[in-house]
DNA sequence: TTCTATCAGTAAAACTTTCATTCAACAAAC
DNA sequence: GTTTGTTGAATGAAAGTTTTACTGATAGAA
C-alpha cells in the first residue's frame, strides 16, 4: 500500500509518515504543490493525503490535475478547519474523505484502510479469480461461465472474503458480520462452518482447488490472486 | 488482557461484553461513574471503554480522576454523537481514541488492540530474557522478534519458572503444576521431561545458550537475569 | 418454498503422555 | 585418575486424548 503525503508541517508530517510505516505502508511525504504534482506525475499511489493550506498555494490545485487526469487514488483531506463549503467543493472534485485536526493517529489509519478498500471494488465490477467470476455491484458470480445461485448470505459471506483477500478472518469476525452484530450468534461457530461449507460447494471447490483456506484454531481466509 | 466497559445501556454492554470475551478479553462492566470510580479504584485495566452519557453524571469526571492519578489505562470513548469540541477536550483528558455509534464491534476490538499494542511500549508487562520476550499477559510468547506458538502447557511451564526464578524447582512440583494436583501424575516424570524438551526447542535453547536449567537429580531452574 | 440455524455424528488436527533408546552425570572401586 | 556400573536426563517416535472442524439431515424462520 502506497501513500502520498502533502503536509507542510514538519513534526506531523514525521508522526504520520512513521505511523503509517509502523502499520506496513509504504508513505512518501513532500511539503509543497509543485513537488506533489511531480510525485504524482511519475508514481501511482493508492490514496493521497493532502493538507490544504500549503506554502506555494492551496491544495485544490492539485485535486483539479487529479481529476483532470482521471486519477483512481482515493483522497483524504487533511485540514485544520473545515467549511461546510470546502467540504462541498472537495466532494466536487473528488475528494472521498476529509479529517479535521487534531485527530489520532489510528483513526487516520483505519480511514485511510476503509478508503482503499471501497476504492479497490469501485471502477471495474468484476472481479475474477481463476473460474468464478464475481460481479461486485450486481452481487451475480459465475463459476466456469455458469451462474451460481448463492443465498444473501452467501454473497455476503463471499464478499467479505475476497474483501480481505488473503487476511484470515476469525470466526467470531465472520458471524459478527454475517449475523448483523447480533452478539449471540459470535461464539456460535455452527452457523459459520454450515455457510463456509455450502458457500465452498457453490463455488465448485473440488478440494485441490481451494479458495477458501481453513485456518485451524482461527478462521478462514481467501487464499487467491 | 483487561477491559472495563463504562456503559448504561444494556444491550450493547452485553454485545461487547460477550464479543471480547470470544476474542480472549476479560471485560467487566459497570454503569455508571460511582461504581465506574470503585472499579479502578480496586483494580488495574489495559483499556477502559467509555460512554459519556451515564446516568449519574458525564464521564468527564473519570477522566479527569485517571489523568490526576496518573493512570495508564488506554481510554476509547464510545459516544452517540460527537463534536470537536468533546473531541479536543477529551484528548486534553487523555483520551486515545473516539468511537461513534453505531459501530461494528471488530472495529472495536481493532482499536482496543491497535492502542494496547501502542501502549506496551511505554514498558510495562513485557519479560525480557536475552533474546525472548515474554507478555505475561496476553502470553504471547516471541524470540529473537518472532511469534513462537507455545501450547498451554508450555507456557504454564514457562510461566512457572520464570516465576520461581533462579529456584530450582523439583520435577514433582512442576508436575503437581501441570497437572493440576493430579496425584498420579507427581511420580511420573516422563512428561516433565517431554515438556521441557518442547519448550527449550521452541525457545531456541541452541544448548550453548541455556535458559532452563537442568538440576541433575532434583529438576529445573530458569537461569537468566 | 427457499433460506437459515441447529444438532449429532464423524473426521481431522493439535496436543499430551508414554515408551524405548541413547546419552550424560555421578559414585565407588581399582 | 581412570574405569565401570548405576541412575538420571534427553530424545524421537508412537499411542492416546482433547479440541476443533466438517458434514448431512432436519427443523424452524422468512
Amino acid at each position: 500500500m502506497k501513500v502520498l503525503l502533502i503536509e507542510d508541517e514538519p513534526s506531523l508530517a514525521t508522526d504520520i509518515r512513521k505511523y503509517l510505516k509502523s502499520n506496513d505502508m509504504l508513505c512518501e511525504g513532500v511539503n509543497d504543490i509543485s513537488t506533489a504534482l511531480e510525485k504524482i506525475a511519475a508514481y501511482e499511489y493508492d490514496c493521497i493525503l493532502l493538507d490544504l493550506m500549503l506554502p506555494d498555494g492551496d491544495g485544490f490545485e492539485i485535486l483539479e490535475t487529479l481529476k483532470r487526469e482521471q486519477r483512481q487514488e482515493g483522497i483524504i483531506v487533511i485540514s485544520a478547519k473545515e467549511t461546510l463549503e470546502t467540504r462541498i467543493e472537495g466532494f466536487h472534485l473528488g475528494v472521498d474523505d476529509f479529517l479535521v485536526k487534531p485527530f489520532h493517529l489510528s483513526e487516520l489509519l483505519v480511514r485511510i484502510q476503509a478508503l482503499v478498500r471501497r476504492k479497490k471494488f469501485n471502477g471495474n465490477n468484476l472481479v475474477n479469480f481463476n473460474e468464478i467470476e464475481i460481479d461486485i455491484l450486481t452481487k451475480n458470480v459465475k463459476v466456469k461461465g455458469v451462474k451460481a445461485e448463492l443465498t444473501k448470505t452467501e454473497i455476503d459471506l463471499l464478499l467479505f472474503l475476497i474483501g480481505n483477500k488473503s487476511k484470515v478472518l476469525s470466526k467470531s469476525a465472520i458471524a459478527e458480520h454475517l449475523s448483523g452484530d447480533m452478539a449471540d450468534m459470535l461464539d456460535n461457530h455452527d452457523f459459520v462452518y454450515a455457510h463456509i461449507k455450502n458457500l465452498k460447494k457453490k463455488l465448485g471447490e473440488a478440494g485441490s482447488e481451494d479458495y477458501i483456506k481453513s485456518v485451524y484454531g482461527i478462521g478462514y481466509k481467501w487464499q487467491h490472486e
